[in-house]
DNA sequence: AGGAAGATCTACT
DNA sequence: GTAGATCTTCCTA
């Protein structure tokens, strides 16, 4: 792998949807025993507190979801219909808030993934919330972890610098959203979930 | 103890 | 495009 530079957390602590922006372009990294899974983040969704209705801390705070009302730069991770959701913690001083990483585009470990999801298709790796964190082995054991530890299991590392046009949208799949719009996603590139 | 909800995915038409 | 699978967590009784 190449050398990377860690988001320091700082990065973290700023307003979700900032966050979430920000996020595109950068190289999520699962560091496993025998070798590192890596991907760029590709679609990135940003989420509140109390006053967002779609977010898991809407009813206030519960064991599952306390790491979100927590330390900006860990990893919050839940369940929906039995796939796993990996989320960065992200909000300014005193509030709450999270990016939910939608999709990546596979850079290392390739083969890994495959065998992880059970398919060949690099596009149908890492192309949605639910498929990524099946390929990279994430799950509830991971929930709360600091992600910005180099010698973690996981990290978010700076990417190569390429540019890039950012898109945005309404949220995908929320029941009740807010009036912005918060998804955001690198505009044309394959790996976006839809 | 039981039911319902949910930031999803897959398979089928 | 739509239905069904599937499971963790929470809420109510």
């Amino acid at each position: 792998m190449e050398s990377y530079e860690m988001l320091p957390r700082d990065f973290y602590e700023r307003d979700p949807a900032l966050v979430a922006g920000d996020l595109l372009g950068k190289v999520l990294v699962r560091r496993m025993d025998s070798e590192a899974l890596s991907g760029k983040i590709v679609e990135t969704e940003a989420y509140y507190g109390e006053k967002d209705p779609a977010s898991r801390a809407y009813r206030g705070k519960k064991r599952f979801n306390e790491v979100m009302f927590g330390e900006p730069g860990r990893a919050f991770i839940y369940m929906v219909h039995t796939w796993w959701l990996l989320n960065v913690v992200a909000h300014r001083e005193g509030e709450v808030g999270a990016v939910l990483i939608r999709a990546l585009e596979p850079l290392d470990g390739i083969e890994q993934m495959r065998e992880n999801r059970g398919r060949s298709d690099a596009h149908d790796l890492t192309t949605g919330p639910g498929k990524l964190t099946r390929a990279l082995a994430v799950t509830k054991e991971l929930n709360g972890i600091d992600i910005t530890r180099d010698d973690g299991p996981l990290t978010v590392v700076e990417g190569t610098g390429e540019g890039f046009e950012i898109g945005s949208s309404h949220r995908i799949g929320v029941r009740r959203d807010l009036p912005q719009e918060l998804r955001f996603f690198i505009r044309g590139n394959g790996f976006v979930s839809r």
